[in-house]
DNA sequence: TTGAAAGCGCTAACAC
DNA sequence: GTGTTAGCGCTTTCAA
């Protein structure tokens, strides 16, 4: 009103300019307005914009701790890219608490968030539904499932094709035996990890062992190292004496590290391992960690853009979209001790 | 509408049970609202709620880089309270950008957020104009100007404090040599810290030297690792041979341990290292690193209490809060390698 | 090319 | 105790 009382138009005129319905708007209008809109210092109310159009310019992501180095750098990415397209991110943790999930969700809806993204433990259970009421969701890190047509977009990594890459990277190097080490909680993620563990073991010819932590809900940092510091004791005594570890993520694999070398082993000497997620710190570690990295940017540029999609058309498939893994080269994985000779 | 509708009562009604105008209500027809909200499935619309009552139920964290450690758990204590409190909470990376940081500041503001939480590299200029137009800021980790009383709510740890814990510790084992490690920029707390660490050691009597990496706008994990790494050179190389670090933070500290290493260096034998922020990770490192810990579940709880306040009592006078660190102590920090005996 | 007016869903002042 | 109603700031037909 103000804009449009300074500039001499009615704010049917602002609100067009504002808009980009502008195209055949004269040319002195057009400026007497811009000029007021300056010296005015004006900026458009988005609360009231949102309950008019439905649009609320701001993203969502629910992940389960965004202390977690993981969760943390895809939350960067992913604010960047939203940033990029104007849009703000709401952050929260769910602490992988079903509920606490599904009534964040609900909340999001009602604060007018039309996209989110998603890194759930145990899969979405009522998309459809959501999608009814109007929210776009965009699962994280989680397949579809098999068999049936996907329900809600996915943008994963192939963690079964990540967990190859460790196995065949070890397999390489001679180990014979190798153990994945988790956190007790299946979570789809590790679950798929695992099976990929074991199938990549099988094809290799290698004997394979999962061992699991205690603590069902591990999903920080301190937690996530702790677990894999204890790991290590079950490594020293485990009767298959395994030389390749491949750990569920980074922050395992640097508790792993730990523990091992309290027990009075060395890496890559006595045994290799080999983490995932590729954290920068982990170029630092000693030794420096062999990892797994995703593409994490790009993934994070494609959930935008498919929320971008699927707003403006509903009607889009949902489709489900696999990233390669890489292997970043360091030192933790080398050769085993010595080959073959007291396993015949 | 359709509450009330299906209560057989009016909208206000639903609305005043709602808000906790329900002291006398009927019980009956609060008990049949109430049905009709569950049987409905009803959630109030936020946005149209802001609208009338400028109030969003979000609050605004702006980070450097929500990738980086310390900020990334920053921000899970922050959002822990603002959940706790039943709101959201909106996450910007702000690259250490005044002008992005504005903008942002500024689109914050038209979404209806009326409190935010800032780190900001040079301090908020225009603390004021945001105040009056409705914008409750608190500074995280910056100090107010001394001498003028503080403009808006600052909270902060005692960074002097802080590099003086890390000095005291290592003057008593005997260091007589001390070196600071920070990146190029000057940020409020790097100047904090410096200031801190060259009184502490001119207070206990030993050398001490500043040393200043590349790259003056350092905050990802990796740069910082990166410059500490590159430090290293010029510790190895330094005429006064400084035999006790301390770090501007632990990723530094991280960066500066592999450095080190690199050079034949081994610590704590040759040399000791105490990093600051105490991320959980340093305790697995190798050596598990010394470091400086801030209290910042309680910052957060403060900040976020803070900043409820204000926007109940604008006129409330703005504080500076100053939190307390403490020594993490921990493997990196030890004796010297001989005391005293080269440097007479 | 511009303007008038309806209405998004809610809250709160006020009337009953 | 409960209901009526104005209006938050914006977008968007529709009319001029």
């Amino acid at each position: 009103v103000d804009v449009a009382r300074r500039a001499g138009v009615s704010i049917a005129t602002v609100s067009n300019l504002l808009n980009g319905r502008d195209a055949r708007m004269g040319a002195e209008t057009r400026a007497r307005v811009e000029r007021a809109i300056a010296a005015l210092g004006y900026q458009p109310n988005r609360a009231a914009r949102l309950l008019r159009t439905g649009r609320a310019g701001m993203i969502g992501l629910l992940v389960p701790s965004i202390s977690n180095g993981s969760y943390a750098a895809l939350a960067h990415e992913v604010e960047a890219v939203a940033q990029a397209h104007d849009h703000r991110l709401i952050v929260s943790n769910t602490y992988r608490d079903p509920a606490l999930e599904r009534s964040l969700l609900d909340d999001l809806l009602s604060h007018g968030v039309r996209g989110v993204i998603v890194i759930s433990a145990s899969g979405l259970q009522d998309a459809a539904e959501l999608a009814e009421r109007g929210l776009v969701a965009v699962e994280y890190d989680s397949r579809a499932w098999p068999g049936e047509p996907p329900v809600m977009d996915h943008v994963s990594v192939d963690h079964a094709a990540a967990a190859a890459l460790a196995v065949e990277h070890l397999a390489t190097q001679g180990h014979r035996s190798m153990a994945f080490l988790s956190p007790a909680g299946r979570t789809l993620s590790r679950a798929a990890k695992i099976a990929g563990f074991r199938k990549a073991a099988h094809n290799a010819g290698v004997r394979a062992t999962v061992l699991e932590g205690q603590g069902a809900s591990a999903f920080g940092d301190s937690e996530l190292a702790e677990i894999g510091e204890a790991l290590s004791a079950r490594i020293v005594a485990h009767p298959d004496r395994p030389t390749g570890l491949v750990a569920v993520n980074d922050m395992m694999a640097i508790g792993l590290l730990a523990g091992l070398r309290k027990a009075g082993w060395s890496c890559p000497e006595d045994v290799s391992v080999i983490g995932m997620d590729a954290l920068p710190l982990t170029a630092y570690t000693l030794p420096a960690l062999t990892s797994i990295r995703s593409p994490q940017a790009e993934m994070a540029a494609l959930m935008v853009e498919r929320i971008a999609r699927r707003i403006a058309d509903p009607a889009l498939p949902a489709e489900e979209f696999l990233f390669s893994p890489s292997l970043v080269d360091r030192a933790s994985a080398a050769r085993p001790p010595m080959p073959e000779r007291d396993h015949p």
